[in-house]
DNA sequence: AATGGAGGCAACCGCACAGCG
DNA sequence: ACGCTGTGCGGTTGCCTCCAT
């Protein structure tokens, strides 16, 4: 079959800086979209998805590009807590950055510090600032603790105690099924502060509803 | 200076889904 | 209803660079 030959004879691998240039004014005069055509009448020995990949992560007009700033970096920590690995939906909060980044961004640096979470050190700024806004503190077995607002003492909640690295294992974190819906969802009280930036749209996306309430039982979804 | 390991990131792969004929 | 094509997404791979020895 041609189809076969076709692909055969396709480059692989990076991407030279004059392959660019030929992307980007095919795209530029033609237009995004029907990257067969692309691959096919551009003159570029790629296939369509290799095209569309190095427009969209790349070429594609204001990327941006570079260190991610704090605040980027705490939202897609929270972000990812609650909508789990859906790195373009992630992304879309992110103007200039796009889900392959923000995906290799967590795989390098997030992942291993969600690791190291147990007794959570709070040494970036970011995280002192998140443990402040929620009413967190470090409790003196280095655990962190919320106050509920007028409580006691006795009455504390210690929310985050659990973080162990055993327990971890067992949070109910799927991705099918987010933990939004389960009455041990992990975000229930320390991220209950962060609904407000997920407008409608994003919620539906994730969870099929445009949010819901939370309740002494749970997440109760407005359906 | 050489080298081996670890980390970071660009790109590929496979699967799922939507649109169309 | 079905198959084909195009596109999008998440997981994974592999190359490159940096750093420690």
């Amino acid at each position: 079959m041609e189809g076969k030959e076709v692909m055969a004879r396709l480059k692989k691998g990076f991407w030279k800086p004059e392959e660019d240039l030929i992307l980007k004014k095919y795209v530029e005069t033609h237009g995004e979209g029907n990257w067969t055509a692309v691959s096919k009448k551009s003159g570029l020995q790629r296939g369509p998805k290799s095209c569309r990949l190095r427009w969209k992560n790349y070429l594609r007009p204001n990327i941006k590009r570079g260190m991610m700033s704090e605040d980027e970096r705490d939202l897609i920590i929270r972000m990812h807590k609650l909508l789990g690995n859906r790195w373009s939906l992630i992304a879309g909060r992110l103007p200039g950055r796009t889900d392959n980044e923000v995906k290799n961004y967590w795989n390098t640096h997030l992942n291993k510090r969600a690791s190291r979470r147990p007794n959570m050190n709070l040494d970036s700024e970011s995280d002192k600032k998140h443990q402040l806004s929620s009413g967190l503190h470090i409790a003196e077995d280095g655990n962190l603790e919320k106050k509920t607002a007028g409580s006691s003492i006795e009455e504390e909640v210690n929310v985050v105690s659990e973080f162990s690295a055993e327990n971890l294992k067992n949070i109910d974190y799927d991705i099918n099924f987010p933990s939004i819906f389960t009455n041990r969802a992990p975000f229930f009280y320390e991220d209950e502060i962060f609904m407000p930036i997920l407008d409608d749209f994003v919620l539906f996306e994730a969870f099929g509803t445009n949010g819901g309430e939370i309740t002494g039982e749970g997440f109760q979804p407005l359906l």
